[in-house]
This record gives C-alpha cells, sequence and structure tokens, in this order.
DNA sequence: ATGCACTCTGTACCCAACTACAGAGTCAAG
DNA sequence: CTTGACTCTGTAGTTGGGTACAGAGTGCAT
C-alpha cells in the first residue's frame, strides 16, 4: 500500500486535488515520481506535509513562511549557525503569537465571566486584549 | 485634542488611509462623525480597534472573525447565554491555535538544540509538530 | 490669498491563494 | 472491453484583503 495517488493524499489532508498540484507549482512540493502514465505517486508521508500546510496556514502563516519552516532541518548544506538563527527568528515571531493569541484568550475568559452577571455595563473588553503593548517584534 | 482625522488614526494604527476606509465600508469600524465639510472625525480610541484588527489578522483570524471578535461584549441586546456560548466558540479555536503553535514551538526549539551538534541526521523535524493528533475541532 | 498637504467619492487595479473548467488520456471493476 | 471515476496540462475565474488613481474640494501656515 505504499504509493498513493494525488486524489488520496488530497482526501487525507482534507484539501482539493488542484490544491496539491498548486502547492506543487508553488514549491511547496516536491515533484513526486510519476507512472508511465504520467500520473504523480506520493509517498504516503506527503500526507503529514499537506496536514502541516493547512494547518499552519490557519494560523496565519503565508506559504512562503510555511516553506521556509518546512526548509529547517538539520541540514549538511546549510551552516548549522544559519539554520538556529532562523529557527531562533521563527520562535520569536511564534512567541509574539502566543502572546497576542494568549491576551485575546484572556479578555473573552473575563467576557464570560461578566457576562455571567446581567449587567448591562463595559464596552467592549476584548479592545483591551491586544493593547498598546507593543511587544518588541520586527513587524514581519 | 479630541477628535482625529484618517490621516493621523491610520498613522498610529501603522495601516494605510485607504485601508481605513476600506474597513469602514466592510462594518467593521462604524460611520465616523464627519465635519461640514464631509472630512471623517474619529474619537482617539478608534486606534485601538484598528490595532485590534490589525494584529488579529497576523493570528490568522479573518476580517468576518474579527468583526464578530469586536462584537463580543456585554450587550443588553443580547441574551448573555448567547454571548457566552459566541465566547465559548471562540476560546475553543484560539486553543487550537496555541496547541498547534506550541507544537511548532516544541519543534524549533529540539531543532536548535540538535543543530547545535554537527550532525546531518534527522529528516524533517518540523513535520512532527502538527501530526495526527486531529485535535477535536470544528475545522473553523 | 495662495500653495501644499490632506480629504472626499468612486472606480479600477493588485496579490495571494485557491478553484473551476476544457479537452484528452488512464485505471479498474464488472 | 466498456464505462465511470480519476488524472493530466493549461488557462481562466474567484475571493479576500487591500492599494492606487482621478478629479474635486478643504485646511492652514506663511
Amino acid at each position: 500500500m505504499k504509493p498513493m495517488t494525488i486524489g488520496e493524499v488530497a482526501k487525507a489532508a482534507e484539501i482539493g486535488v488542484e490544491t496539491v498540484r498548486f502547492y506543487e507549482r508553488e514549491g511547496l512540493l516536491a515533484e513526486p515520481p510519476r507512472r508511465q502514465s504520467g500520473y504523480r505517486q506520493y509517498p504516503p508521508d506527503t500526507v503529514r506535509r499537506l496536514r502541516f500546510i493547512r494547518r499552519a496556514k490557519e494560523l496565519g502563516f503565508t506559504l512562503k513562511e510555511i516553506g521556509e519552516l518546512l526548509d529547517l532541518r538539520v541540514d549538511p548544506a546549510r551552516s548549522c549557525a544559519d539554520v538556529r538563527a532562523l529557527a531562533r527568528a521563527k520562535m520569536a515571531d511564534i512567541e509574539a503569537k502566543m502572546l497576542d493569541l494568549a491576551r485575546i484568550q484572556a479578555a473573552l475568559t473575563e467576557l464570560e465571566r461578566t457576562c455571567r452577571g446581567k449587567g448591562p455595563t463595559s464596552d467592549c473588553p476584548i479592545l483591551d486584549a491586544l493593547d498598546e503593548q507593543e511587544v518588541t517584534r520586527g513587524d514581519r
């Protein structure tokens, strides 16, 4: 049960067949081997890669950024210092995202708590979530 | 120093003037009062709202979702149960995002650690990050 | 009182990321 | 050995989220 068709990997990753080909054109997915007919033959772990892409997109990464993440690996063709620098940059970015999410989360928690009562009070507490702090970050 | 011009709020929120008007058309920003000339006059806290929108976008929320977040508030015109249900739904969504980010973060940490050595080993450890677990979530 | 920056409306254009054909060939279950 | 689902390439269309004018009016510092 080794190689999968494009339809199979697409279904498994919950994306469209056209999208898989699109990612290939965009360089996010290596060109797979073909059979004589020209049909693409995917190794099953392609599904993981596609799923990663889908999830990372939902986290606000662009396809370009996702490509960079996927290229990060222990790689003899690249200096360790480089890889580590890239990894650290991404980590800072992610740290900032998590912080922002945590703030919104806290605001929602507070909202739920407040709403338990019946008061008509309060403006929009959500706005306080990402206020001002302007966490140091390179503004992507 | 009360009311601000569109140029001022745009600059303060680090977005373009055209974008502010765009958000107004999209219903993310209430139509502000105008002076006789037709110039928009913004209350200064508009800046916070705009900043929130900018940040939330970076977290992968669509403008539609951001609108829903901003509409969440203690509101006499809406049942408390409704607001709380909405809040909880958003919280679950955010929880999932934070989990995914934490996984990528962990993978990057591991990568950095591994890379400290010099081995040529290892495929793409990042892929393990968002693997399979398929956390229960309504697939937005 | 004038010039330069700013704002107005409206329309058109742009980019990322798909999504949908058309027209031709392929696979495999019955 | 046919037939219906699947795949191929290539090109075109769509959606979300802006961005860029054009042409006309406004504010204000000198």
